[in-house]
DNA sequence: TTCTGTAATATTCTATCAATTAAAAGCTAG
DNA sequence: CTAGCTTTTAATTGATAGAATATTACAGAA
């Protein structure tokens, strides 16, 4: 028996509340009632209160003193906002990456892999190794602030914590694979132009999957 | 009496422990107990718990489950990282402020007035108008994740939690007073070129009061 | 030396107490 | 009798302390 190593309370209470405030369960300016949310989970309300930090601290609810938390409200120009500052600062660590002499061959080798046997992959494995690959970069990009930050927008961004669809990741596969090289030639200006597609791309997807209901 | 309108302990902590990190009063990957910090300071343990989630989304200390926190090491390279993120992000917000047409009207005033009558004012006041300037730009960038960042980053800044050297205000004033004007006059790449300048020098005057310890 | 079991120590979660806020009932004045 | 203000009351959050759980250190045996 494998010993499942398991998440803090709050952690799993932060990632449940996160998952449904990006999928659009609480409507916007509604209140997040400590007691009731703790009530509805079975847990105490101390990792509630964690997790209510924690969802502050990225901003997907407002919390005010002796007054409970609202939730944000997720509309069009939420997602905008999210996506202008990540391609901001992904774009700048591709450029770091380069810089840095980025080693690209094992993630290429990864991406190939995925393309020449389409079926025998999992949807589990596209986003692993979009995941990857993106860690790659901002980890090559060796600025430990911009890699925090970019992992900070990477959770909050519902693309990969709701809708993982199986077209997307078909799609990214390609730009993957040309962000890859252009890396690999230290064609920066290029490279750039790609993450920046890519990530407009997956913008424009979201935007439609929210405006759809 | 008055009713001193109290901050919250958590926050309290929070500050104290960030202003205590900053200024290196912990060594690099020392353990933060938490019983430890709870009892010198009196309190319970959630409230510190709480500042430490805090602290760790600040990215100033690395918790791990059941093992406690320790503290990042501040050293040159943390504040170098820490500002080439501020220097993206705040030029970002010039470019877009300008573009929104940012009245800065107001705080040109208030800048000349600091600069006309230099002994009337305190340090304080040479604070309050820093901040307000750099908050108003981030404002009228209009991008709310934008703004987030700023301001966390701004909080996380050692310059301003620790020290306010009075020399350093006194150049700021003539650059601040150039920034202004370069956006009202929408002069986007000179707007930004100074405040990159500003950054940078902010930057190395951290580094030098670092180095002297 | 290496592995295992026990003890100590620190963290995480739960339950209770205290303090603050919002609302409802009651009272006075016009 | 109604409007407006005060007081009381209900409910929610903030803080504390204790119970449960996990990790680390150490001692003893293979």
């Amino acid at each position: 028996m494998e010993p499942i190593k398991q998440m803090p309370t709050s952690t799993r209470v932060a990632s449940l509340l996160r998952k449904a405030i990006l999928s659009g369960e609480y409507s916007g300016d509604e209140e997040l009632s400590l007691t009731k949310v703790s009530n509805q989970l079975g847990v105490s309300r101390t990792p509630v209160r964690e997790a209510f930090q924690q969802l502050s601290s990225e901003g997907l609810i407002t919390l005010r003193m002796n007054k409970g938390a609202i939730v944000k409200s997720i509309d069009k120009k939420f997602i905008i906002d999210h996506f202008e500052v990540r391609i901001l600062l992904e774009c700048e660590a591709v450029r770091r990456a380069i810089k840095n002499n980025m080693d690209v061959s094992d993630l290429l080798k990864r991406e190939q892999k995925l393309k020449n046997n389409p079926n025998e992959s999992t949807i589990e494995d596209y986003v692993q190794v979009n995941q990857d690959i993106h860690r790659s970069i901002w980890k090559a990009a060796d600025n430990q602030k911009l890699f925090q930050l970019c992992e900070e927008l990477w959770n909050g961004s519902s693309t990969n914590n709701i809708y993982p669809a199986i077209e997307h990741h078909l799609k990214s596969l390609d730009e993957h694979i040309a962000l890859l090289t252009a890396i690999q030639n230290k064609q920066a200006d290029k490279a750039n132009s790609i993450m920046e597609k890519h990530l407009t791309r997956s913008m424009n997807n979201l935007i439609a999957n929210f405006d759809n209901k």
